[in-house]
RNA sequence: GCUGAGGUAGCCUAGUCCGGUAAGGCGCCAGCCUUGAAAGCUGGUGGCGAUUCCGCCACGGGAGUUCAAAUCUCCCCCUCAGCGCCA
């Protein structure tokens, strides 16, 4: 949510930012926004004054009954109030409602270094890393790699589950944890702390983390239950200071979230769709900072640092985007995804985004600066990124490091995570 | 799931039976005192709207009764404890 007081002493500014979105429908919210509000100020000054009189005439009843002096003519006059009192205050909190309700559909505020464009193909391309390898048809596919090792089972997922879901067995399932842990162990390298969130959130502070689209779209709800899956450890970590004053002098807080995530739309275009690289539940670890606003800028950096690292050791070539205006999203001021190169694709694909959401999810959480127990009015940033999703840290190191035999090598990182393996290859016991 | 106890400011607590301007403590800020600090003393310390004085709101949320609700009535949410069930 964007600050109400910006939008109220710099209008100019905040409808200059919405209109590089070039969706015209947010720039219209704006102004809508300030008309409920000058209304809603207008309104609430004359249910003030209704009040005030009120509480006059009621305090003046008291005193004329203690003192046994006659209050009639106060009384008759009070009695009126109450029905003049309702009108406008349902008036009130009507247009209040309505504000803030337009307010909350407002997106944030953008960066300005983010580039414009319409759609992901206008992402800018920030930095390279590594030789991407020109393997194309040639190589399988990761899904065809897991079958061929007969560590996937993707058709009777299917039958038990849906389309979207599946199962690893084997020597894959320990170097999925070995990715997770590999991962922590460099966060924690680097002084962020180890946090197990709870995988389901109730629907308030989950309305504060996210887009509102995201509950029709991607959030699985429990049924009969106030309680939705969480689609990502950010969602979780966000909230953990839900209605909370942070003492300044804490921050940064660093924390690293590892976590299943669940998602329903899932999309399914592009080739090699057999596998999991679209799927509805993944393992993920999650960077997680609350900092203060001043610190967010640098410290977006310090993330996409670190997710370039994850890759980097595992060998993987990746290139790094600014995401452009049309490819932002409600919730982010600045995103940079990661995109690692996928040989028999022959294309870089998302595996990382890290995204700066400035005070936009804090203040939406109800989250607070302060110093020593005092609240103040200041409201943290939050920034959030991929470490690695082992959904998509697997394939591609199963695409990469496939063998012309059908095994699959082990980035040298991960083998001490799983005793010394240097590959997967298929064992004697089939499904 | 059942029963009971609770939800009051940044935190802790009183007030609720019996309706009449929300009391106190901690923490924090300022001043006094001091070489400096601590202690002590004094004052201040929520949100909103006006900003000249000020006014309104705020006791988990909502509705009702009343001139007037933290207080009475109804509905709902949440937390804790005990019991039950259980990996």
């Amino acid at each position: 949510m964007i600050d109400l007081d910006l939008v109220r002493k710099e209008p100019a500014k905040v409808e200059e930012n919405l209109a590089r979105r070039k969706n015209p429908v947010y720039v219209r919210l704006l102004a809508e926004v300030r008309e409920k509000d000058a209304e809603w100020r207008t309104c609430l000054q004359q249910a003030d004054e209704v009040r005030r009189r009120r509480n006059d005439l009621s305090r003046r009843i008291a005193e004329a009954r203690t003192k046994a002096t006659p209050s009639e003519e106060l009384e008759s006059e009070a009695k009126k109030l109450p029905d003049t009192l309702r009108a406008i205050e349902s008036q009130e909190s009507e247009l209040l409602h309505a504000r803030d309700a337009l307010l909350r559909r407002l997106p944030n505020l953008m960066d300005d270094s983010v580039p414009f464009g319409t759609d992901d193909s206008q992402n800018v391309v920030v930095s390279t890393w590594g030789e991407p390898l020109h393997g194309g048809a040639a190589l399988k596919s990761h899904g065809e790699v897991l079958e061929g090792l007969g560590m996937a089972e993707f058709d009777r997922a299917r039958r038990v589950s849906g389309a979207g879901f599946y199962y690893l067995r084997g020597a894959v399932v320990l170097l999925d944890l070995a990715l997770q842990r590999f991962a922590l162990d460099l966060l924690a390298g680097r002084g962020f702390t180890p946090v197990a969130p709870p995988y389901v959130l109730r629907r308030a502070p989950y309305e504060g983390v996210t887009d509102l689209a995201d509950f029709e779209n991607v959030m699985y709800k429990l049924e009969a239950e106030d309680l939705y899956l969480i689609a990502t450890s950010e969602h979780p970590l966000a909230a953990l200071y839900l209605g909370e004053i942070l003492d300044e002098d804490a921050l940064p807080i660093r924390l690293a979230g590892v976590s299943p995530c669940f998602r329903k739309e899932i999309g399914g275009h592009g080739v090699d769709q057999k596998g999991i690289f679209r799927v509805h539940q993944f393992q993920k670890v999650e960077q997680f900072v609350f900092c203060r606003p001043e610190d967010s800028a640098t410290i977006l950096e310090e993330l996409r640092a670190n997710a370039e690292e994850v890759f980097r050791q595992l060998g993987v070539p990746y290139r790094v985007v600014n995401v452009c205006t049309g490819d932002l999203g409600s919730v982010a001021a600045k995103k940079y995804d990661v995109e690692a190169w996928f040989p028999r694709q022959q294309a870089f694909r998302e595996v990382v985004s890290c995204s700066n959401c400035t005070d936009y999810q804090a203040r939406r959480l109800g989250i607070r600066l302060g110093k020593a127990g005092r609240p103040g009015k200041l409201v943290p940033h939050t920034l959030n990124s991929t470490a690695v999703a082992t959904s998509r840290g697997l394939a591609v190191i199963l695409e990469q490091y496939q063998q012309p035999d059908g095994s699959v090598t082990i980035p040298e990182v991960l083998r001490p995570y799983l005793g010394g393996l240097r590959a997967l290859v298929r064992s004697g016991a089939s499904l």
